[in-house]
DNA sequence: GCCTGTGAAATGATTCACAGCC
DNA sequence: GGCTGTGAATCATTTCACAGGC
């Protein structure tokens, strides 16, 4: 779901369709596991099991690359390896830069699988210059003022934005003009952005949403197939919402 | 993408399609901005320009909610509020724990976001005794021994997962054993868990890993039609860069 | 016999386009 | 005249089921 305005038409050359493309990085874990544990070979639903995903699809998915198993064995881990990193451009170096080194952005340049895959950490940039040169997972935070020149200098296409919401659509129009093209984006905000730049966000509080959709449905439906055993969670607090955050309007239309 | 299992089927009752309730939440903070400047009424042409979507998925998503608008003019901002809450379930308090108080954890029990929706931090968990009583955003950490009674004291159904990879299979076990029934899990590795239990997952190097395709491919096409001005990111490091359809493995298949 | 690769069918999501109402 | 609500059409994704190769 590359957001922002008219997310590229994704027609052009011989389209692997973008549900197989967002579940390629799950195969390769997978299989990245396997190797480690030096399996030579794996079957489509043995694959698909440690993906989380059924065994059809995944044939389906891999159809797409080309045809790289053998019927009656399975396929070859370390070849498949490789075939979907090519794939998914992993077998080039990029070159990454957080903007907003709060504690998200810590958090981020701290994360390890962040490195382990041909994606590189080349700079920190924050907008307080009280945390300029000071070292961030090993990497001193640069100031904002630098933005352009770190984002030319270093080559950046992918740029990550983990500053508050009320910065990022600045941050997001800066990074697109010294050159960035793909963006990653962690403020709770839609960013809008020129064709070609594909958008893709991280929201927290969207993803706790859903879950309370779900479960709110669960309990609702209380009687339905009571669930094998798992006490559903106590008294819960009925109140009228609204948080320490003070945020929400309580305002109640009949 | 609720994970995990089989994926409650979702039939159920008069079902919401999935991606409509994906995209509630952003409607509702869209709303929500709206509110906050008191502006009374919206159309679907601008509700939907603040949401990133298009407006005839936007009065579609909402068709399934009921007929909440008023033809000729829009939408209420507030009602549409409070039912886009309701069906959410956010009018009611959720109270979730947060598993793993490293640099993520941290982070997250920090996000303003989480508390402002419906949404407390109702314990932090960590399995390093040396954190124990030390204050996290306010909260102090307690031991993972306890969170069995953590979750049951709480009432809590909804627990977030912030260990390492290693650790998150055994802490969900642990959860759903206690009686939580959501899990968003922030762990690079994929969760198998009852039926009747959501997960959720939040990958950062799957988001990048999708990037890097999108990039990659745009860097390939190199000729076709050059963006619109927008210049390119300048020399990217290549490694082992291929054209599109380079086809030479490192490892030959058996 | 086992397991991949893939057409065909089924399901789900998005977009179109317009009737109906304010 | 403007804007919602929604069937119908289109497009995308998943699943089925089996032919074909090892």
């Amino acid at each position: 779901m590359a957001t922002g305005r008219t997310h590229r038409p994704a027609t052009r050359s011989r389209g692997i369709p973008e549900a197989t493309v967002a579940r390629l990085p799950l195969y390769l874990r997978a299989l990245t596991a396997l190797s480690e544990r030096s399996v030579p070979t794996v079957s489509s639903e043995e694959l698909a099991a440690a993906a989380g995903v059924n065994s059809a699809k995944l044939r389906k998915d891999f159809s797409y690359l080309g045809s790289y198993g053998t019927r009656g064995v399975g396929y070859d881990v370390e070849y498949l390896v490789y075939q979907i990193s090519r794939e998914l451009g992993l077998t080039q170096d990029w070159p990454v830069v957080i903007v907003g080194i709060g504690n998200l952005g810590a958090a981020l340049a701290n994360y390890g699988g962040f490195a382990s895959r041909g994606f590189r950490v080349a700079a920190l940039i924050d907008a307080d210059p009280a945390m300029a040169g000071k070292p961030v997972a090993g990497i001193p935070v640069q100031h904002s003022d630098d933005l352009e020149k770190i984002i030319q200098d270093n080559g950046v296409s992918i740029g990550v934005i983990a500053t508050p919401a009320g910065a990022a659509q600045a941050v997001c129009e800066r990074l697109v003009a010294a050159g960035v093209t793909s963006i990653l984006n962690f403020a709770p905000t839609v960013l809008s952005v020129p064709d070609g730049v594909d958008v893709r966000k991280v929201d927290l509080s969207i993803e706790l949403q859903i879950l309370a959709f779900h479960e709110q449905r669960k309990a609702g439906e209380g009687a339905a197939a009571s669930d094998g055993g798992v006490p559903t969670a106590a008294a819960r607090n009925e109140s009228a919402d609204q948080g320490p955050d003070g945020d929400m309007p309580a305002v109640m239309p009949a």
